[in-house]
DNA sequence: GCGACAG
DNA sequence: ATCTTGTCGC
């Protein structure tokens, strides 16, 4: 993909915050995704100590859910793990990942959350406007608001809401199953977000693109992330 | 000041 | 995110 738009990452968590209060008001909320053909999911993984983070994007078909294309990407992180300045973290390797993805997705799957964030800028949001694409934060848990718990079966949902407002939905993607946290991430409505997610998880908790990628970051990471990181040191 | 806190 | 095997339940 062609990323037109990309900005420093090595700041301080204090210009990190400043650089998203910025960027939030680019965030759009709507946006008719049209026919979908192909979907793709992004995810970032690491060996436990180190700061190279091994990040990857999966495209998948769809409606049929074929893996089609996957590229990877590693990079040095500038920025620890910080509650809410997560992209600060996993940006630089997923901006290199898309620069190297062939695929064009309608729509792009992002772990963690889009709007459901402290500033309204969550992973997914702030890829979406940097790659000026259709966005959505699928999280394994939140980070900010309140959900009820959705009921037991698959489909069910249930508003996450904070201040009164909805930020995103938790949905049930597997009966009985703990629910995904999805939140709009950029050019997208919460209904069709919800719906493709609904429409892109089968058999298992996470939806397909998301799945995948945890897949293949794992994969990449202790292929690369010990051949590399131990033959070339030295 | 004391917790909470995506991945 | 990562560290880790088997095990209980649908």
């Amino acid at each position: 993909m062609e990323i037109r738009e990309t900005h420093p990452f090595d700041l301080t968590p204090a210009e990190a915050i400043r650089l998203q209060e910025t960027l939030r008001a680019r965030v759009r909320l709507a946006g008719d995704i049209g026919e979908v053909s192909l979907v793709a999911g992004a995810d970032a993984s690491y060996v436990k100590g180190e700061d190279v983070i091994h990040a990857v994007v999966v495209a998948l078909s769809y409606p049929d859910l074929t893996v089609v294309e996957r590229v990877s990407a590693a990079a040095v992180t500038p920025f620890p793990y910080i509650p809410g300045l997560l992209t600060f973290r996993e940006g630089p390797a997923l901006v290199e990942a898309f620069r190297r993805l062939q695929s064009e997705p309608e729509v792009i799957f992002f772990d963690g959350q889009g709007i459901a964030h402290p500033r309204g800028l969550g992973i997914a949001s702030h890829m979406g406007v940097l790659l000026d694409r259709p966005a959505v934060g699928v999280a394994k848990s939140l980070l900010v608001g309140t959900a009820a718990e959705p009921a037991v079966g698959r489909g069910s949902t249930a508003p996450i809401l904070r201040d009164g407002e909805t930020i995103g939905m938790a949905v049930r993607t597997r009966k009985r199953v703990k629910p995904v946290y999805v939140s709009v991430g950029h050019r997208i409505d919460l209904s069709q977000a919800v719906d493709l997610v609904l429409a892109t998880a089968r058999g298992y908790r996470l939806p397909e693109p998301t799945r995948q990628a945890h897949l293949f970051a794992n994969e990449v990471r202790r292929w690369e992330g010990q051949t590399t990181l131990s033959s070339s040191t030295k």
